[in-house]
DNA sequence: CGGAATCCGCACGGATACTG
DNA sequence: CAGTATCCGTGCGGATTCCG
């Protein structure tokens, strides 16, 4: 923790950077872009059991809004829209591993 | 990412995790305590401001079963209760720091 | 001092129907 | 195919009151 945080202010830039994460769906949607794979609409709906077609464009917009994925349309018809995850987006695979490495830690203790 | 993982089973460890952090205080109680520092629930809610007393001692509690912070019982007259991280709680510090470090790398690109 | 109990508003997310 | 629009239920969190 560098000099100048207050623990609001610390607690602030953590829970920003996990409101990218935030619901049900988000998680389950890097983990199905994390690796540079590349996925249409119609495929996440297929892959993904339970998710409604407006909470699937509802969370994949938010996820493109906040940088983590890149949309890519393709003006055919029929439409073709493919996700992918961004480098940045793709550098949260780690940080998450660690979060894991954490709970795994408490088993073991 | 290990083998036998699929995307659904990696993002429900991942949000399990992460569970333990959400709500809107628990990261600010946590930066209040990491550090080693142990505080009381009198002195908590000084330091928090907004925070009422039925959210403080809930999410004091689900920290606590969580097995993030350990809670010390002084039977004095009047009541003492003390709160402070366990060393798994502590062991959560750098893991937010390398989410800090990941939200501060979209900016740099 | 350190809570517990209760009531309530609001936003998140689900179901369904419709569209370029 | 890839969405949008609308309605609606549930649960998180706030305000207030009471208790050992």
């Amino acid at each position: 923790m560098g000099k100048g945080y207050t623990p609001e202010t610390a607690a602030a830039d953590v829970a920003a950077a996990l409101k990218v994460l935030e619901g049900r769906w988000k998680l389950i949607l890097l983990f199905h872009l994390f690796g540079g794979q590349v996925r249409r609409y119609s495929e996440l709906k297929k892959r993904i059991p339970g998710i409604s077609q407006k909470m699937l464009a509802q969370q994949l917009r938010a996820l493109e809004a906040d940088g983590l994925v890149r949309r890519t349309v393709y003006p055919e018809v029929p439409p073709r829209v493919e996700y992918q995850l961004t480098d940045w987006g793709q550098a949260l695979c780690p940080v998450l591993d660690g979060l894991l490495s954490w709970r795994e830690k408490r088993h073991s203790q």
